[in-house]
DNA sequence: CATGAATGAGTCTTCATTCAT
DNA sequence: CATGAATGAAGACTCATTCAT
């Protein structure tokens, strides 16, 4: 006996597509937490089925294996990014500097907020299938872009000197993501300020001709 | 402790010692490789056995679990920095930038000659008990240690400026160990040479007074 | 816990509760028999399975581990006692002679319906865990109570000779056990009826006096 | 180079003999105590070789396998009985109830001192082959022949009632081998002699017209 | 004789995945 | 939709046995 089309049958779609999107959202949540802690091969879809209180069946409806799982974990953490890091550089004014300060300061934050997934995006990145890291590193690369913009912006205006941004971009995402990667060294040592603040200092004295370092006493000290 | 049998008693002994090393090696050789290319998880101890030409019992002679072979191999990683990067360090005369573009240079090459066991070693660390993380974690930074010592002894004398000293170093572990963790991306595009000279020159700006970057051509470029 | 179904909900629970409770004997069942033939170590989980016709992994989601499986088999064994035992001497009228009779035969008849297993708990409890073996040792002496009961009680009203209950009892044990342990010798050679009442007339011989022997023809023959 | 032939070759040979002969020794003592503690299947050759202080190899001179070895322990053990039984009896004259009371003394003594093997020969009679296990039953009925003689020959002149022989000397094994299969409880409970005499006596019982147990007040209490 | 390094078949156990209800 | 019982392939590890030295 098929179901009867009532009116508000939109009004149940609704629903549906709420409920599915709130199951996808407890499984990655628990997902994250769980291989965090254990990794994800010590974490078995039982487990995760527990601690996201939903039913190990149901999971295979949303997705279609246990690597798909990891991967949309990971997805998850790189869309962070997409959000936050452009939003600080759009708010920060005109100036590269400022713009340069706000956008890696954005990024730090969220590697902070994930600091554990974005260690088990480096640990468990090597299981995922050739696609899913293609997808992965695209991704990765993707969130350095609006940095990368930055420094390709400031140099053509001459504000930063030539080099290969590229590099310069690397070098940020990677001094960003130390934050986490030895997060049991810095954590206790270190705010997030000072290691942002320093970090930054880093970049901007190879970024900036040693003669403008003076305009920018906020980040960079006087010698 | 039945009859000794000749004298050549201890050549025997000496043999026998000699194969034990060899075979060690051997596994731990073949578990380096076929850890990087499929991980810890995904490389059975049969496979190992295979690739390592020894059978799987005699694996667990030398080793007493696989997770013991995991920290074997990444502790034989980290000797290696041991050996080469004093000794570089050593070699480079008085100067403190000589001495630090020297170690660093060295750093660099293990990681380049390890990259895919340094990024195994990234990757599994957390594989490991407590204790073989502690003992991993202890061990790397005493990879630092020297590189250490050059910034704080030139940081007294006042070539370099005063700074945290700790966070330079792990500035340069980092930038170091970017070389193997982003392999995929930088070694398509750059000489290892051209990566150290820019990760020098970004850390030697920030340590040097911008007033002496002029006796340093060689690694600073000018602008 | 999700929503619930509907008014036979208690229905269904029954059904998976009898499901569960079908299949471990299924296993049970198999083990005994499975570990009577070969014993415990020879018998590997795999051909459990078979002869239980399960899969090997539901096997592990009723019973912890191999272990467990004897442990559960003994148990199971040593339960079939305590219902038999207690009804045959409750059915036995007042005397204490016809309800040792009764009480004797009974655990005897047990013994003989799980011979094979019987032998089993001698064989194996050596294995069990520290824990296991305690619980069947006290299992054990369990089985003993109420023969030990019926031999107290006849002795505080002077029917019974005053000696130590204990020691009969547990020779009652350990002949009817005998009956088990030496089934290749006995059996062929004699009905358990008779091996029976061989047993129980050397006990009663000791336990009654000689005077009152006449008493008691069906079980103690006249010289 | 063929081993030269001296004149005192035969004395090398008996030397040669004794030395196998004590490493079996060795082998079986080790693995007597080994079994007791652990068990036949628990305990590994390696293992074994280690407590006898011998090399794995040379334990497979001596015995063609690992079964081998348990069913020369089991052996070992009923060849104990072989000797000191009939010794007992030989030595207590003519009264057949002294002779019984010797030899079931004598019996409950080797039980005694090898109560832990005794166990073992239990346990791990089902682990030999056929033949062995048969050999090993044969045995045992062979220890039980002394006293199967003297229960018959008293019969014959009617000191003892007339019963099946069998059964009573079954019994008489099984209240011995008790001791053993029992000595957790029974061993902090009652001394060995105490056992001896309980069990005893509830034999002579059996045995004895009631008549003649005044002429043994030894052995049975007057009521 | 004596050693113990070497082998590899076989064991218990886990867990991703499916599917009847 | 949702469940979780059921499956069985695969994995780490052990250990009886052999054999070159």
């Amino acid at each position: 006996m098929p179901t009867p089309k009532s009116s508000n049958e939109i009004g149940q779609a609704a629903v549906k597509r709420a409920r599915t999107e709130w199951r996808t959202r407890q499984v990655l949540d628990a997902a994250s937490s769980l291989m965090s802690e254990i990794g994800f091969h010590a974490m078995s879809v039982q487990a995760l089925a527990e601690r996201a209180e939903i039913s190990v069946g149901l999971i295979y409806q949303y997705f279609g294996s246990k690597e798909d799982i990891l991967q949309a974990v990971i997805v998850d953490i790189l869309d962070a990014y997409g959000d936050d890091v452009p939003e600080a550089i759009a708010g920060a004014g005109d100036d590269p500097v400022a713009q340069l300060a706000a956008g890696f300061d954005a990024y730090c934050k969220v590697v902070d907020s994930h600091h554990k997934a974005t260690v088990l995006a480096y640990r468990e990145s090597g299981t995922l299938t050739e696609e899913g890291r293609a997808q992965v590193k695209e991704m990765e690369l993707g969130t350095m872009e609006p940095l990368l913009d930055v420094v390709r912006r400031a140099q053509e205006t001459g504000t930063f000197l030539p080099m290969s941004a590229e590099l310069i971009a690397h070098d940020l995402l990677l001094l960003a993501h130390g934050w986490a990667l030895k997060y049991w060294f810095f954590a206790p040592r270190y705010s997030l300020d000072e290691y942002v603040s320093h970090q930054l200092a880093v970049i901007l004295r190879t970024l900036l001709p040693a003669s403008s370092w003076k305009n920018y006493p906020d980040h960079l000290p006087t010698e």
